[in-house]
DNA sequence: CGGGGCCGCGCAATCGATTCCGTGCGGTCG
DNA sequence: CGACCGCACGGAATCGATTGCGCGGCCCCG
């Protein structure tokens, strides 16, 4: 592997330094360290390093800085995809208040491998970030019971785990599976089925327990065929419920743990030439945008909150605190995929009885 | 602001750096430094010193690395909004070839304001990131221009600029605008809107300008009241949509410069009480993933390959090299928006006209 | 058998900022 | 009036890896 070419130094002129300043100043690095640390009105000399420093465009230099200090005024994020539209709305927020709070964010994104997170974790390490926000848990704990294990401050947001032992912004979603039951239910559906998510990741399988814990109360069966994972992306949606049709013809609801699965429900629905919505109503989990328009039935997460008190909660046990959890509550956002009762018979079955 | 605690020195053993290496073979930190560069095979002590490194478990501290190198074996990728989902795939594509060959990857956002642009370029410099991929560049070439003059190696990707001076991997968006034209007009429609994108990206202007080409070619009048900005994201398609049908009440077909504006136009439709695809005809861009469950014809560009090519070309321009530019040949996908031919006589006009 | 050249090694400087330590100054209190 | 305290400053070490330089050993060739 080569070497680059040296920079041309006539269009990158030498980066001012602390030197810099102090030849300029006549004041010892040391001195001007310091003075940049106090407030420029503080004291003389230091209004006087400020002034010297804005003249020349003094930037303090991250990477000198960090190799000293061990610090980085950086966090780490770790998603399982910034193409999940939901970890990408978070990792905007988190990057909006941190870059507010004085520190950069780095992302990494890990497919949901468990290799490819360990990793990318310590890579994050490994460039000094001061602490990590974990998007990608998975529900058994074996990762986050690691990065406990890390000695650098840490929130799980999105995603907790089964034990509940670690720090983490998440929402409530048993609640959120149980407010599509009730819903179903009260649109008079019994043939009910369940996409849900990976088993892997605790958010889907607690909207999957909630819903479960849903139908039960209301004295209706879920019937273990009606059940079929359809992961968290439109391929693997639509996938699910090809099979759930081929098995099950005469169901006329359908939950998917996530509006991307729903997408793919819905397709797949259109190509067994039932219409989404009239033949069988579809909702589905976190009212990303397209939902709408899709007029898709949801439920609604505050995602940005998610975002926002877990970069918040980084950043207080960055400072010495202990980071605070929270479960926030969701809210059913009923649209046109499930806002049609249920007639008083079935209907048809696909390809088989004509449309009557 | 108070420093944080230092850490638990038993939960986060001291990481083994050259010195512990040093220490444990007897050979000098500089002749560790060299055998950890060549090939464990090449040399007696290169095998001995790679072992001595498996065996404690040492990884490079790339900071310090970075300080005295001023590289940093990471690059930089700039991108408007990480929750639009082509910058998200462009960014997957990024990280995965970049770290293929063992480059790092960080990120930063800008919302396409000009300010933060700068600020957050800047941010990726003081990190000493060995090159920029650029995918929120704008169409009057300032912003590309000013990272022309930074000294660091930079490919554009997705939007290039009117000049057309800089390194990019770009769609050919004319020639997509133009096959929406000869679609539209071959199903039969005449009264077309368009809504565009923001005039900044060249990527949308791109798009518009083909589309009138081809429109004029085909003799279909475009007037400016048909014409109105859809933005790139949901609630601004809506609104822009909503506008153009008090405008015209009487259009049958639109071609949005977004997928995204398309799914928030499909909304505004619906909210009219006219059925997309039935009443009018709807067309997108970029094919998202949704786009195949709306049923929404779009035009698909291979966004991941724009992602790969970009990294290749900055690795080479990083290596000595010159970057090479492209512009890939898009795709038009007809689905069920705009898959009905317009018959005879034009739908019923919104709530205004009676049907003739 | 001797000389020249190549190569790997150790030494030490370096990247830029931070921080511990010692000194000298000015002010305060006994 | 003298001793002491606090504070800002300069000096120097430090973080961990890289790299120019010089030395010594080994190999090859004459």
């Amino acid at each position: 592997m080569l070497d680059p070419p040296p920079l041309d130094p006539a269009s990158a002129p030498a980066r001012p330094t602390l030197r810099t300043l102090s030849e300029r100043t006549g004041l010892h690095v040391s001195t001007i360290s310091r003075a940049l640390r106090r407030s420029a009105e503080s004291d003389e000399t230091a209004t006087l390093v400020h002034a010297a420093a804005n003249e020349i465009g003094y930037r303090r230099d991250p990477v000198a800085a960090s190799l000293r200090t061990q610090r980085s005024h950086a966090i780490g994020m770790v998603a399982h995809a910034l193409t999940d539209f939901v970890q990408a709305i978070i990792y905007e927020e988190v990057d909006r208040i941190a870059v507010d709070h004085g520190y950069d964010v780095l992302v990494a994104s890990t497919r949901d491998d468990p290799a490819t997170q360990r990793q990318r974790v310590e890579l994050l390490l490994s460039r000094r970030v001061d602490g990590l926000i974990i998007a990608d848990a998975h529900d058994d704990g074996a990762y986050a019971d690691w990065i406990s294990t890390l000695g650098v401050p840490y929130v799980l947001v999105m995603r907790g785990t089964a034990s509940g032992t670690h720090p983490s912004v998440i929402v409530d979603d048993d609640a959120g599976g149980r407010l599509v039951a009730e819903h179903l239910v009260a649109q008079g559906h019994t043939r009910i089925a369940l996409l849900s998510g990976p088993e892997y990741s605790g958010a889907s399988r607690g909207r999957a327990r909630g819903f479960r814990a849903g139908l039960a109360a209301a004295g209706v069966e879920l019937p273990d065929e009606m059940v079929e994972p359809g992961g968290l992306v439109v391929e693997t949606g639509r996938a699910g419920m090809g099979t759930l049709l081929r098995r099950c013809p005469d169901l006329t609801a359908v939950f998917c743990a996530s509006d991307f699965a729903a997408f793919g429900a819905t397709s797949a629905l259109r190509a067994a030439g039932l219409r989404p919505g009239l033949d069988v109503a579809t909702v589905g989990f976190n009212d990303v945008l397209a939902a709408e328009a899709l007029d898709l039935t949801s439920v609604r997460a505050p995602q940005e909150e998610l975002g926002r008190l877990a970069t918040l909660a980084l950043l207080d046990a960055i400072e010495g605190g202990t980071p605070q959890s929270h479960r926030l509550t969701p809210q059913l956002i009923v649209r046109g995929s499930s806002a049609t009762p249920l007639p008083a018979q079935p209907h048809p079955a696909v390809a088989t009885a004509p449309a009557s």
